[in-house]
Order: structure tokens, then C-alpha cells, then sequence
DNA sequence: CGGTATCCAAGAAGATACTG
DNA sequence: CAGTATCTTCTTGGATACCG
């Protein structure tokens, strides 16, 4: 999902799916948004809740290798590691706005009760 | 992808992917809009290139589930089927449009060459 | 705390052939 | 023309255990 590899990417449209359409993405990028733009690994993986680490590593390796998000590390014991939005991340959030904003109507709609 | 079965929607930004994160399914939406809402199964396929029949239909009903777009059959030899957005869909034009822009801009900044 | 490593299950997608 | 059916492959995601 992250990767640009041979395969080509026929438009824009699948061009940026393929950087925001993985399973966490989204949410990871609007947690991140939301918590003014710093979020600390155990905290996202808190706010998530059912997803194993090395799901969650994964997807930050992704989302920060396509320059959605920084990867900030501080050099102490213990670690602490922090995520932060990118420019060309934050650009995305009105956007994941409008989508949230889309989906919450339509779960109203079908009176999505999960 | 288009099922509402027991795992829940975290989200609504989850649920909105579920819905519109397919591999074709963006794609599928956009060509329908830009050749005025109207389109054939023929067509669809033709514009977009490499998909096998099985995974065009599976997607279209997927998208139909979703009440995303309609499906309109024509009582003919041969066949003739359309199909169009639902204003539920067509909802979701603004924010293809405004991530397909991003995703153009974001192709150009790497020199993406496919 | 913030990860890795390994192995395995599930699901999405492709190849190919055929049909009303 | 607009699909089905079947089988296979490929990609994602999850379980579990361990590490600096």
C-alpha cells in the first residue's frame, strides 16, 4: 500500500488511495490531527485499540516513507517517540474532514448501531 | 469492503473506506461522473484498462450495496446496463475531486513517471 | 516504551473459461 | 453485451513471543 513500486499507478485518484487507504490511516493521520498534532506511539496504539504493534509500526512506516507524517525519536531511556502531521499530511485533514463528515450521515442513515 | 457484518466500525472515517477505499472503486465513481452520470459496463471497463470482468462486477455491486451508485438494466438483446450515481454518491464527487488534485500534486513533486 | 521477528489466517484480486 | 463460475495467487492483517 505504501509502496510505488512497478506497478503502475494509472491516475491521481489511485495514486492517493494507495497513500491514505490502508486500514488505520485515516484514523491514525485524524488521532494525530487531534491531539494537536503530537502523538506518542502508546497513545495512538491506545486510541486505536485492537491493533497489534507490529500493525501499527507498519502503518507509521508507511504513512512517514510517502511523507504523510514525522518520526521524531528522543534520544533517552526510556524511549519516547513522537508523530507529527507533515505539511503534505495536513493537507489531507480537510478532506478526511469532509469524508468523516460523510460517513457519520450515512451510519446515521442505515441507524448503524456498532 | 462492502459489508456491514459483526467487526465494528471503529469510526466514521473507517466506515466511509470501507465503502469508497476498494482498489477501482474511486476510479469507477469518477468515470461515472465525468461522462454525465451515465455509464455502461462496457465502457467502465474499457476506461479502466487492466480489471477482469469478475472483479468490475463484484465492485459495481459492492458499490450498489453501498447505494453509492444505481444499476439500470435494460430489457434488451443485447444487454444494455447503465449505470449512474445515487445523490449519495454524487456527495462524494467534491472530496474525489479535491483528493485527486492533491494526489496530482503530490505525483508531480516526485516526478512520477508511470 | 517502542518496538522486532516469526509464523499463520483471511481476504482481496487475477487467470481463464464459459453463458443467456 | 454483460455478465458467471472456478480455481489460484498475492497482499493484508493478526497471534504470539521476545528485545534494547
Amino acid at each position: 500500500m505504501a509502496k510505488n513500486n512497478s506497478d503502475e499507478v494509472v491516475c491521481a485518484l489511485d495514486y492517493a488511495f494507495r497513500r491514505i487507504g490502508g486500514k488505520h490511516k485515516a484514523r491514525i493521520m485524524w488521532y494525530i490531527f487531534k491531539k494537536n498534532n503530537v502523538l506518542r506511539y502508546g497513545e495512538l496504539k491506545r486510541m486505536i485499540g485492537n491493533i497489534t504493534p507490529k500493525m501499527l509500526t507498519q502503518t507509521l512506516r508507511e504513512l512517514e516513507e510517502d511523507k504523510l507524517i514525522n518520526r521524531k525519536v528522543y534520544a533517552q531511556v526510556p524511549p519516547k517517540v513522537e508523530y507529527s502531521l507533515t505539511q503534505t499530511g495536513m493537507e489531507l485533514i480537510p478532506f478526511l474532514d469532509h469524508v468523516g463528515a460523510w460517513g457519520r450521515k450515512q451510519m446515521e442513515k442505515e441507524n448503524y448501531t456498532a
